[in-house]
DNA sequence: ATGGTTGTGTTACAA
């Protein structure tokens, strides 16, 4: 079972991009970020037509999480828990097939010090308390999405350029460390620890062209699915499409 | 070059 993340930067703009996504790299499960549309908008009917269930956590003009599923989507449930005020789309999951796939969107948190960042900081601590309860089912499971986090400097183009930036801070790293120690692994790093792998560049000062670019979106497996991980990557292609999102999807492939 | 681009949706804000 191949599932695959990818923050699309909305998808009414990106669809045909996910369409040739889906018909040629035929992903079992697709985790999208930032759709940018609240759920009436979601383009459902022309992804179901290729054969995908969809799930939909939509939201007007920002954030936006949605799942595409060749089996169906069960269980669904939308919202991060731990903070009833709030109203960003950032968080939805489903089992499929006896994985519990979890797609997030966390906060970008710039700029530093600032609401933004304590909110960041917020939303990572729910996670990890979200990854604690998951883990106490011993299941396998997959949280995967645009984390907004560059775990080390090795996943960044210029380290020093982006020290002040929110997804470069100690606070941002040790939280995402703190998944890490719970158990869960970053399954590319784990598959390709020598290389980049950057799943994002900036749409300014041809940053893809020039390879400067930032690994933020992550898959963090369960003991359970890694037990299971026959390969992990990134999927360059879809970024250098026209009219491109600034991200590009990443993946990881589970034996049945 | 105190810069650059994209998307939503109005001419600001988020990334």
């Amino acid at each position: 079972m191949r599932i695959a993340t990818w923050n699309v930067n909305s998808i009414k703009v990106r669809l045909p991009h996910v369409t040739e996504y889906l018909k040629t790299a035929a992903p079992d499960v697709v985790c999208l970020q930032e759709i940018k549309c609240i759920d009436e908008n979601f383009p459902a009917l022309e992804i179901e037509d290729l054969g995908y269930n969809v799930a939909v956590h939509g939201q007007k003009t920002y954030n936006g999480v949605a799942l595409l599923s060749k089996l169906p989507l069960d269980d669904v449930s939308t919202g991060l828990p731990g903070d009833d005020g709030d109203e960003q789309a950032r968080y939805i999951e489903a089992t499929v097939g006896g994985v519990r796939v979890c797609g997030l969107y966390l906060p970008n948190g710039n700029p530093v010090p600032g609401e933004k960042f304590d909110y960041k900081l917020g939303w990572m601590d729910r996670l990890i308390a979200r990854a604690k309860e998951l883990l106490a089912e011993e299941q396998p499971f997959v949280m995967a999405g645009d984390y907004n986090v560059c775990p080390t400097d090795g996943d960044v183009w210029d380290p020093k350029g982006f020290a002040g930036d929110a997804l470069c801070q100690p606070e941002s790293r040790n939280r995402f460390r703190q998944l890490i120690n719970l158990g869960l692994t970053d399954a590319v790093h784990l598959h390709n620890p020598q290389d980049h792998f950057y799943t994002y560049w900036d749409y300014t000062a041809g940053a893809w062209q020039k390879d400067h670019g930032l690994r933020i979106d992550h898959l963090l497996l369960s003991p359970q699915a890694v037990d299971r991980l026959e390969a992990a990557g990134v999927d360059r292609g879809p970024r250098g499409e026209e009219k491109p999102s600034d991200h590009t999807p990443a993946w990881v492939e589970l034996s049945e």
